[in-house]
DNA sequence: TCAATTCATGTAATCTGTTTCAAAAAATCG
DNA sequence: CGATTTTTTGAAACAGATTACATGAATTGA
């Protein structure tokens, strides 16, 4: 392989002053006269000189490495691939690179607490950055017992010890809501896994705004078995064989969405016509999918810097609290 | 914060040993007495003891991580999300967590071939693996030059001096020339920007098949100014308003194909009755757009694990040669 | 001009592992 | 059983930076 690369004390023995002075220099140290900085600057550039990092962070004890862990492998075949997890990761990315802080890619192999302790005290990373939170909480709720610095993407409740960053769940909930009893909707179906706390928290927000509408409504409950494209197809086909078409639905993300869009078609359900149909996520292609989605939207790049920011609050200990981004309705053709 | 962690010298002192009988216990040496061993594990367990991995690396020079290159920030609003660099980043991801390789993930903040190089001398990461290509080969190929170790997703030509992986662009674009030959389409669409690469070697295999089958044709090009939806949208809007419309389609992403049809839609034209459109790469939504889309498929895990397997060699100065991915087309409404 | 400060630089210690090499312990053999 | 070989262990050096502290140089003030 390459040679030996250059190390800071051939700098140093080049630009005939010491070690510190180097360290010093480069890393932007007041006290260094202006010339010695100039002549130890050149001499770095001219040989390409970079400092190890290792050596650095082995000394200075963090590692302005954070990892990110997001769930993308779950199936070989049939894995996640919803655009909005990634749209989130963009987010996260560019909050970090703003700080200068490197981003660590994980799946989460790793499924108890303790494997995710041993990164932080083999100084691998300095903390977590969860994108989803799954049915994680009582996991997520250990780590902040074992002091590992981390926050999630996701929603809150009562047992929650760790800061949580995510969509306004509730009100996103009761948007949908509002709107079904707009149009005078009474066979409602919610689509998700209500294990999930953000999905619950939709589900809340979706009774209320249908319960104090004062009418009668039928809620049923619809949960694909994982998060693939196909379960969620296969699922709304069975049910729409066994029990009558409802005329709204609430999804906890397009892409479920534009699967269950999908068997409705088939059926020959019409949006608008047949049924509403209200999002969550506003993904690049919701607003391409015909029939263009109506949606709950969520800004992700604020989402990727609140996360970041409230890391480093953790990082720093002072307990940030968990916070909602904005949220809205996107009223398109469904 | 959390206080000290313990070090391998503390354990060392609690297990009655010296450090290096730790290390060699803990790293599976083979000449360490079973007895000793497992009195240093279990002390180590006992203790939640995990190595310092900065203090490891400083000492072994390699670093274990391998930094992935993806653009998605081009445009802070109207930042690439197609999918399909995303699964390949799944795909990617999963390879190295099987050789237990750390991802670090990185926007190309560095244009230029310094900054990756000051990455590899500074020991952050050990090379790189770039997901996409777009008009860097010129760079790539000085990366080869300082011996910067890297792969890239991509397709080769003369000049390129490093190793690629990715679809066989040539075939993809024959088989969808051969599609419309079948179906006697003669006015066709190229969608894609042939500085790339990959998008040259596409028309390449398109045209190869038009022109054997010794019939008069137009081909015309079309390339949005970015990678966003809309852009494509747009040039396509604008297109049919000044041109008479394509009878075949090829585009060189499912996503822009996805903008198309959208723009061809509302320009009251049909799938299949009145034209044909070939996408290319089989990302999830593709099948479940409407019309499900007829498009050209890779298996992008396949194409993770060519993508380590060849930077590994790379690494170990093996001089991998470039390959491709088997490539075929999926034929579906469009 | 000399003492008192302030600024710039260097020496040595430190961070936490791995590796080399030599010594000690154990095993093998005639 | 003593000599030889093999296994197991430890002391010291090393990887490449940063930091505390000390010293020498430059500047200020009287």
């Amino acid at each position: 392989m390459s040679k030996k690369p250059i190390t800071m004390a051939d700098v140093a023995r080049l630009a005939n002053v010491s070690k510190p002075t180097v360290s010093r220099a480069l890393g932007g140290h007041p006290n260094v006269k202006p010339k010695t900085r100039e002549k130890v600057l050149s001499v770095a550039r001219e040989h390409g000189y970079a400092v190890n990092r290792n050596a650095k962070k082995l000394r200075e004890k963090y590692t302005n490495t954070i990892a990110v862990i997001l769930d993308f492998s779950s199936h070989r075949r049939h894995r996640i691939t919803d655009p909005f997890i990634f749209e989130l990761l963009a987010g996260v990315s560019e909050a970090l690179s703003i700080r200068k802080q490197d981003l660590l890619l994980s799946p989460p192999t790793l499924s108890d607490a303790n494997s995710y302790k041993e990164l932080v005290s083999g100084r691998v990373v300095d903390g977590f950055i969860f994108l989803g939170q799954g049915a994680n909480d009582a996991m997520f709720n250990e780590l902040v017992k074992k002091d590992v610095p981390m926050v999630a993407w996701g929603g809150n409740t009562e047992g929650t010890k760790y800061c949580t960053v995510g969509s306004d769940n509730f009100l996103g909930g009761f948007l949908a809501g509002e709107r079904f009893v707009q149009h005078n909707k009474k066979n409602i179906l919610f689509v998700g896994n209500t294990e999930h706390i953000e999905l619950r928290l939709r589900r809340e927000g979706l009774e209320k705004a249908l319960s104090t509408a004062d009418y009668d409504y039928t809620l049923s409950e619809l949960q694909g078995e994982d998060f693939s494209f196909n379960a969620h197809y296969e699922a709304m086909v069975q049910l729409l064989k066994s029990s009558p078409a409802p005329d709204a639905i609430f999804a906890y993300s397009d892409t479920a969405a534009m699967a269950i869009i999908n068997a409705l078609n088939e059926h020959g359900l019409e949006p608008i016509r047949d049924y509403l149909l209200v999002g969550y996520n506003d993904i690049a292609q919701a607003s391409h999918f015909s029939p263009r989605l109506t949606t709950i939207r969520q800004d992700t790049f604020l989402a990727g810097a609140l996360l970041v920011e409230k890391f480093m609050a953790v990082l720093n200990d002072n307990s940030p609290m968990s916070s909602t981004i904005p949220t809205e309705l996107i009223v398109r053709n469904t």
